[in-house]
DNA sequence: TTGAAAGCGGTACCAT
DNA sequence: ATGGTACCGCTTTCAA
């Protein structure tokens, strides 16, 4: 069924069955009506490529993500998707890793395949070889990072505070005599950096150098995370509080604690399901991944109404208390 | 820049080139390699959307799941995405949360956009009205459902064996003595029904009848699982053990007991990374997603040839086994 | 082995 | 308000 046996059918040419599908105003209510219902009878729909051919445009925008089965991520998506939906937008998924070059690949394929505006959600771009190749598909295509940051025209970022945040549970934990507390962290991302920077604020703020030492690197898994805390303990550097960069690193503490009896106090990010299910319960910090992917959407619809949008957002994220650090 | 222009520059026609790209045996290997480096240095791809609209396809499939953020979820759409990928399909992903009528309208849009293949994951089709839909749909487009069941021609489903292993840990509840034992489900899926079908064949192989009594609906959060948990407790029903439908749920029932100083057993489902962090540890069922999905793609592979693959593929799962119902 | 030309199913401009 | 028609970029016969 296509549009010249509807044209047919209706006794029109093919340009007034045009106009009918694209809600043009110079149709006659009569023969649009008779178009509209000959549409109907016959279950047609207008080819998505046809279309796609002529606009360079099928309405679909491109995904790039480390890893779906990251609750973190997951949630972005899930939330994404939703005002993708509103938008009339469909959603082109790749979960690549956390591999930069393949991340870069994985923009040009996009490019190629013409989609309208290209979500980042948590990538980095640390390689400057590849962070070029970003600024040269950003002056084609919008890009919108989520949660992550790169300065580049025509990229823009939409990030959480994670460091006023950081700063305020590093500073909170300082004020009530913890000095002596460590990050935990998987991988030096851009989200790290900005924890990490935070944290440091707040030491300064109480008058303790950031070293080395407050930076642990403790794998991305519950066991390599417990272990790291462990291992500290073993050598007698127990932190009197840990701040970890997701919620599972924190989970990875706790158990740390719990085998040795300790009583320490544990932050988490992201505010997953996790948190809840934790003995004690984890506080964590709520990012608002609402307000971050409301905001990417909208700098899509800005851009891809020619729009020039602010270049950086950043979200407000919240600290939920729960028993493992208490308000 | 299109076939056109790469055509004249190598001084042949479309036709050749066309022929270039879709590596066809006869063109000299001259013309082919004149061809194929002028498209080189001009970094020509073909335009996808003319491809698609000549061969109705983009290698694209669809995939209709409830919820991206369910973690059980996330990870089949980690999985899947690398099948695909091997295979030079892209995924359009679609979270469209657990209405049938919703997916099924889904499933008519996705036949719209020409997608080569539609994957339902988790998807439950009770309502007759949508369960005839998705048959129509199924005679036009490969229709593969993961972790569900429609028996109807042109539907594919992959399951995992949960009323085998459902059966076998409730018999060994039974064996311990624990034959007052509850399963804890939030929604009547096909796979809460095939677990449940599990649990009555291990009761009645020792002996008991299977009742209401033995279905708990526990809701979809940590907070209402426990709660249904406590409130058997204060009735004085307070169960033997505790099968899950999910992970989640389990980990409510874990916190109900503990909070009454109670010792039970309890098993979750899908072997999320909740069981390590759970104290107890969660005996849980890895239902072997990576089975599960790998079987999906090859089926779609086989139909994509025009093959009649089996209508129903079962993939084993297994018992992880760790505290709260120790081996 | 190669080229010419007819689609694929739409959109949009130019007439009328 | 409507129709005719030239695209969009590729695939695929049919001839040469």
């Amino acid at each position: 069924m296509n549009i010249y046996q509807i044209a047919e059918k209706a006794g029109v040419s093919i340009a007034t069955v045009s106009r009918v599908l694209n809600d043009s105003p110079s149709v006659s209510p009569k023969t649009r009506e008779k178009v509209l219902q000959i549409m109907e009878q016959d279950h047609y729909h207008p080819n998505v490529f046809a279309r796609g051919l002529m606009l360079d445009s099928m309405k679909l925008v491109g995904v790039i993500c480390t890893d779906v089965s990251d609750s973190f991520i997951a949630e972005a998506l899930s939330l994404l998707q939703a005002q993708l939906r509103t938008r009339s937008y469909d959603m082109l998924l790749f979960s690549v890793g956390s591999n930069q070059e393949t991340t870069a690949k994985h923009l040009r394929y996009l490019q190629n395949k013409h989609v309208d505006a290209i979500f980042l959600i948590g990538s980095t771009f640390s390689d400057t070889a590849d962070r070029q190749k970003l600024c040269r598909i950003a002056q084609e295509i919008p890009v919108i990072m989520i949660n992550g940051f790169v300065d580049a025209p025509g990229v823009y970022c939409v990030c959480s505070d994670d460091t006023a945040t950081a700063a305020r549970i590093v500073d909170t934990m300082c004020r009530r005599g913890l000095t002596d507390c460590v990050m935990l962290y998987d991988s030096m991302t851009q989200g790290t950096r900005r924890k990490m920077q935070g944290m440091q604020q707040a030491l300064a703020q109480n008058g303790i150098v950031f070293t080395d030492r407050h930076l642990v690197l403790a794998g991305e898994t519950l066991q390599t995370s417990a272990a790291a805390v462990e291992q500290l303990i073993a050598e007698g550097h127990c932190p009197d509080a840990v701040l970890a960069t997701s919620d599972l690193l924190a989970a990875g503490a706790i158990k740390a604690f719990a085998k040795h009896g300790l009583q320490r106090g544990v932050v988490g990010f992201d505010n997953t399901v996790l948190c809840d299910c934790l003995v004690p319960g984890l506080t964590s910090v709520d990012q608002h991944m609402d307000c971050m992917c409301e905001t990417a959407a909208r700098i899509m619809d800005q851009l891809l109404q020619n729009q020039q949008p602010k270049q950086f957002f950043t979200c407000p994220s919240e600290i939920i208390w729960r028993e493992s650090f208490p308000e």
